[in-house]
DNA sequence: AATTGCATCGTACAGCGTACGAGTCAATCG
DNA sequence: CGATTGACTCGTACGCTGTACGATGCAATT
């Protein structure tokens, strides 16, 4: 019944203004706040993947009890939808302010969109089934103003950027998930090859060899933006 | 310790010859066979979603017991496995061999593939974790062999490959995924004009409110195929 | 008649998310 | 000062999950 906590802001204060402790830092150990849980949570992410983050054992974690989460969570989605847009966000870097160049400032912010997420390799497959948080739309907008301004109609726009996120959410999943080992690779190769007289083309290109996943993210971007906008 | 069932092959008889049962057609309705796991667990899946999925329900739906389900699967992941590659199976069109429009076929195929998975729409967020089952093979091995005709040349093939899988499979998963009702695609963009003036160039294209995913898809695959191989 | 091997299923167990209500403690109020 | 409030924590419990294990049935073979 109580209404609880809601949103995602909760700046200060975990606890008014500041505690008569002896310490100069309060015992962070055993206080909860929404901003450890959602870090914790992607700590936790990070070490143990999509299935590793129980309830249980991230409060083990924070030093405190199960429940005691929901206090400041609504449930375990709502933890999924934090840790997913805490892992986004984008600083711009300086020099891309007023940038002449479009091209470059649109492949350095995709490139660091798929970096982030590949730094935490449980957050491309949760992308695309969750809410679209601040972080995200931040970057969607900067994605918008700079095809905009870069020459693209108004009409073409909105298919300029779904195409754009399609193809870097596509490549950040398949990257993140098809990092087999190189055994593997080599398995999947070696079946591949035992098939060959049913995949001729794949098996001789090597498609499921090929490694150099920066380089294909990159290559094909710029085929993508070569479409979208040719260069003159 | 049995070697149980592997494969997922296992093509004809359940139970030998023919049973000598009296009707025409024995008792499929006690009959577990692998076939109809799999079929029954993809009518699970088309009506309860990925999370509907039980062990216990899928053998309620069969008239078995949960328990007998193991004897033909392995285990739970093995079912989305099967279930997902049983959806992405791709029957040439007639006309298509030895088409003289490479375009025209790419765009075929790929439209399928978005169709058949949205038929399922469990199935695009399924496949990337999922193993490169035969039917997928397939795809890719058709995909190549045209790209291959049109020209590509075998430096960029691989790269061309990952690109339309990119795009194919981050639209497909988006498109399944972002399907929000009227209302909650109003609510988002309510919250969106609240905001207006942080998101000011997405809230004006009405980015979350175009819902025209198939045109959106034609084109940018249409503006992708551009940049892969430019028309002449 | 005895044996084998495929197939089914009842029971049981550990682990999950979380509802519920009791507990703690600092700040506030009369 | 004692009483009250409200923010916060947590132990217990419940229903549900995937599946290990072993008992059972039954057709074909010996």
């Amino acid at each position: 019944m109580a209404a609880k906590r809601s949103g995602a802001e909760s700046k200060g204060s975990g606890r008014k203004g500041a505690p008569p402790q002896s310490g100069q830092e309060q015992r962070s150990e055993t206080t909860l706040s929404l901003e450890r849980i959602v870090a914790t949570a992607v700590e936790l992410l990070d070490a143990e993947g999509v299935d590793g983050l129980k309830m249980r054992r991230l409060a083990d974690r924070l030093g405190s009890g199960a429940m005691s989460l929901y206090w400041h969570v609504d449930n375990k989605e709502k933890v999924f939808d934090l840790a997913l847009d805490s892992v986004l966000e984008y600083r711009v870097p300086p020099g891309l302010v007023a940038s002449e160049d479009w091209r470059r400032d649109i492949v350095h912010m995709l490139e660091d969109w798929r970096a982030s997420m590949l730094r935490h390799p449980w957050s491309a497959s949760l992308l695309p089934r969750r809410a679209l948080g601040p972080n995200i739309l931040i970057r969607l907008e900067l994605l918008s103003k700079t095809l905009s301004g870069a020459g693209v109609t108004d009409a073409d726009l909105n298919v300029a950027i779904w195409s754009l996120w399609n193809f870097v959410i596509g490549a950040t999943i398949t990257r993140a998930n098809f990092e087999f080992s190189d055994d593997d690779r080599a398995a999947a190769q070696q079946r591949l090859t035992g098939l060959s007289e049913h995949y001729p083309t794949i098996e001789r290109s090597r498609l499921l060899l090929d490694n150099d996943w920066d380089g294909a993210f990159r290559k094909g971007l710029d085929f993508l933006l070569d479409g979208l906008a040719p260069r003159r």
